[in-house]
Parts: C-alpha cells; sequence; structure tokens
DNA sequence: GTATCTTGATCGTTCGTTCAATCAAGATTA
DNA sequence: TAATCTTGATTGAACGAACGATCAAGATAC
C-alpha cells in the first residue's frame, strides 16, 4: 500500500483507500468548502488527508493549483450535464415546454451534484467562489462556465421569441444567484423555514426552483423604462446616528490588488 | 486637527477630512468588500486610511469587531427601509399590487444602497458573508436579517392566500438569492451581457429584478411533489475520467471548526 | 490634570513554500 | 537470478513573510 501510516483523520471522513492524490482533492473540497479559499490552511488539508504539507505543493504545486484542482474534478460533469439538457430542451418545438426544459438544464445539474454527492461541501465552493471579487482575476467561473452560460441565454432566448436580449441576460442572473444561494446554504434556509425547506432534498429542491424561475422568466417582462419616475419611498435617511453615505467622491477606483500572499 | 499627516492613501480614496475612526471604517468597507473577512489584512485597513495599525485595535477592539461595525453601520438603515416599505404594502388592498410592493420593499434599499453610495462595496462583503458557511457562526446576518426576513414572508403570504408557507419560504430564498448574487457582484453580469445589464443601474435593477420575483412567486407555484418521479435526464456518468462521486460515507458530519485566526 | 486619542515597536503564531533525504517499485543490466 | 539504475512518491525540517494583537510612551483636547 502507498500510504502506510495514513490518516486518522480520513479514516474518520470515510476517505481512506483512496490514492494521497485523491484523498487530499476530498479534504481539500471539504476544507475549502467549510472556510472559503483565504480561510483554508493547506496544513488543515494535510493533516485531514493525513499527509504532511509539503505532499500538497508537490500534486499541486501551490494552494490555488490545489483550489483549481478541486474545481476541475467537479465543473465538466456539471457542465456536460447542462449541455446535453440544453440539447434536448432545443428537440422541443412547444417552447412553453422547452423553457421549463432549459431552466431545468440550468438549475439540475447543480442541485443533482449537491444532494448525491458525499457532502455539499462542493456547492459552498462554488457559491464562495462566486461571490469572491478576486474570482474575476482568477477567472475559474469565468473560464469553466462562460460558455454554458451564453448557450442556456440563447436557449432562454429561442423559448421566449419578442423579449429584449437585456431582459433575457438580467433573468439569466436572477436564476443563477437563486442557484447559486441555496448552492452555498450553510443551514440559514432550512432554519428560517424551520425545517420546511431543504436544500439537500433535490426533488423538493429542484421542483420549487424551475417553477419559480420559469415563471419568473416567462411572467416577468418588466415594465418599460421611464426616464423619470417617482421615487416609491422617501430615501431621506431618518436618524443621522447610522447614517454614513457621505457620497464624497462617486467615481472611485473599482478595483484594489488584494494583499500578497 | 486630529490626525496631523493623515493619510495619503484617504487622499486618493476621497475619505481625509472625516475622523480617524470613521475613515478606518470606510476603508474597512471597501478592504473587506474587495477581499472578504479572511482575505482582509488590518494593516491594509490601517495603511489606506493613513492610521496605524494600532489605532483600528484601539477604536474597535479586534478584527471580528472591526468587521461587525462595518454591519452595524450599514445594516439598520435597510432593515428600517424595509421594514417600512412592508408596512406601506400592507396597507395595500388590492393582493396583487401588494404582492408587487413586498417584493420592492425587499429588493429597493438593498440596491439604493448599491447604487448610492461611495462604492458597491459593502453589498460585496454582504455577499461575501452570507455565502461564507462561518457566517452562521457569526450570526451577523442572522442577529441583523433573520426579523425581517419572517416579516417579508409573512407579508408574502398574505398577499398569496392558499399557497403553503413551504412555497413562500422556498421563493423567498430564490429573491434572496438573486438580490445577493447582483449586490456582490463583480463585474460579471455587465461582462457576459456585454454591457447590457449594470448592477449599478438602480432603476433598470429593479426593474426587472422586481417583474422577476413578484411573477415567480405569483405565477411559479410547483407541481405537486410526486413519490416516485421518473428521472429527466441520465445521471449516469459518463466518462470516469473527472467523475468522483466515492459516495463511501454518506452521513458525515456537517460542520468542521475553522482553523485558529 | 485627566481622559481620550495616537504612535512606533514588538510579541508569538501561523502562513505558503522550499529543500534535501528517503522510500517503493519497475526497468535495465550483467 | 542478482545487482544496479531510474523514476515518482513521500517525509520531516526549516525558511522568510505576514498575520492579529499588545504595550508603554507620547500627543492632544477639554
Amino acid at each position: 500500500m502507498k500510504a502506510a501510516k495514513s490518516a486518522r483523520a480520513a479514516v474518520e471522513t470515510g476517505t481512506a483507500g483512496a490514492s494521497s492524490r485523491e484523498r487530499i482533492l476530498q479534504e481539500a473540497e471539504r476544507v475549502f468548502g467549510a472556510n472559503g479559499f483565504d480561510g483554508a490552511a493547506m496544513r488543515q488539508v494535510a493533516e485531514a488527508a493525513g499527509v504532511p504539507v509539503a505532499l500538497v505543493s508537490y500534486h499541486f504545486g501551490s494552494k490555488e493549483g490545489l483550489y483549481r484542482a478541486v474545481f476541475e474534478r467537479r465543473v465538466p460533469t456539471v457542465v456536460e450535464q447542462r449541455l446535453a439538457g440544453l440539447a434536448i430542451a432545443m428537440s422541443e418545438a412547444d417552447l412553453d415546454r422547452r423553457l421549463e426544459l432549459v431552466v431545468k438544464a440550468l438549475v439540475f445539474p447543480m442541485l443533482h451534484l449537491r444532494a448525491h454527492d458525499r457532502d455539499p461541501s462542493f456547492g459552498r465552493v462554488l457559491a464562495h467562489e462566486t461571490m469572491d471579487p478576486s474570482s474575476e482575476q482568477r477567472g475559474f467561473i469565468r473560464d469553466m462556465f462562460d460558455p454554458v452560460a451564453r448557450a442556456v441565454v440563447e436557449a432562454l432566448a429561442s423559448a421566449l421569441p419578442g423579449r429584449t436580449e437585456e431582459d433575457i441576460w438580467w433573468a439569466y442572473e436572477f436564476m443563477l444567484g437563486a442557484m447559486v444561494y441555496v448552492m452555498g446554504d450553510a443551514g440559514r434556509i432550512e432554519r428560517l423555514s424551520g425545517g420546511l425547506c431543504r436544500p439537500d432534498d433535490e426533488e423538493g429542491a429542484v421542483r420549487h426552483m424551475v417553477a419559480f424561475l420559469t415563471a419568473g422568466v416567462r411572467h416577468g417582462a418588466p415594465p418599460p423604462a421611464t426616464k423619470s419616475r417617482r421615487p416609491l419611498k422617501s430615501n431621506k435617511p431618518k436618524g443621522g446616528e447610522t447614517d454614513a453615505t457621505g457620497d464624497v467622491s462617486k467615481g472611485r477606483r473599482q478595483t484594489e490588488g488584494r494583499r500578497a500572499r
């Protein structure tokens, strides 16, 4: 056997047996999912996998290399399933049914992943990375998901003739947001709903999400833009106490290099 | 003047003039927004505010104290505006119009904040914290937003008699996800849509989001649950290459303490 | 004069990474 | 068959850098 003494921790987490590299990957997914990229420590991953830290660097080069490997292990499957679902949807002539199939092709592979995996860690990794501003500079999401995103939007547009491209893109963003939020959930949904909504219940999550998102994009055509629209409620801050909208400088540089790592 | 030499960086970022404490808070919001809690360094905040690191600890006690202060400066305004919007909505007898007002009461204060602030940093802070699994253990989101969340769901239910509580909660989660995603966006939406969708365009974002989410909850009643539902697409992994669903141990402990900080 | 704010320096810790040495097997040679 | 070489995997130890936190001394305000 390759890793003789191997992992005390890995035994507890059920990742024994596998090769060191695979064991590191599995534990990395869990640690990144629980703490995010910056909050995770390579020593944490190594200890969980029952290997010395140096072995992690040996296999994956760097922390970012390990992070990337976690994505490359999961994403292709999701993308393939989405594309397959889109192909099926496009072969549907009835546009109403096609629309629902497109939405399902978008959300199903993700929720299926969350529900059927060892644990929901990768969903959290993905959600974390999606909401991380430095995600754009790493480019994982862009490189891996942008193509299928465009394909989804095209499919949505085909099922909704007459709707503007802007409408479709907005709708896509809302769909993505809802999905990512559920994927990354760490218990808030279940706590708030008193156990009524469980993100790990694949059937229920898919059923509700597909229905909601399909209805949103189908019946959610926004009213035309108005140049001067009366504000619907007063925005004047009531108490000066917590208000801090100095609004000193409007044009502010968007990005700031994160600290050296 | 209090801070005599003061900030070279603060001048660039337009936060001069203000008191040291306020300047630290403003820069903290920006740094946390750009890097997340773990990715941000107190030295980074201090340098940007033009003060020594020790002064940050003096004013806010710890890094988490500073983080909390960033939330406490912004959240109450949003919560108050939401509650005010909900009150207005509940006074509307027409349930269709009430529903739209409730949705608007939920999303408007947030998008308004993003669009009218110095920069969209707080939205990113919020999105990051929302998607951070350790968020639950910090409890900011829970303590600050749970009450108003329940109020929103009650208002939604009042406008949708006959719908199950489960439906409403799911819909609420999808709304929240869509909103958080747009709030935390770091440019992906605009890039993907080719500039068609700009999260900073408050009017457009609110108009599209309210329309989509209102339609989603109104017309998105899911079909009844079926015990045995034929799968709509094959889930068998095609290539074993990237597949790694060992599925060794199902019951896995959900949480793992993050490393000491 | 007292209290609050501000400063520079420094503490102990943990981080990601690096390095030379060791081990386990095959493949190659005699 | 026995000895040698080769290659990739693994290990423990250590490096320099950056981290959050702390403290005593100084400056400022009232």
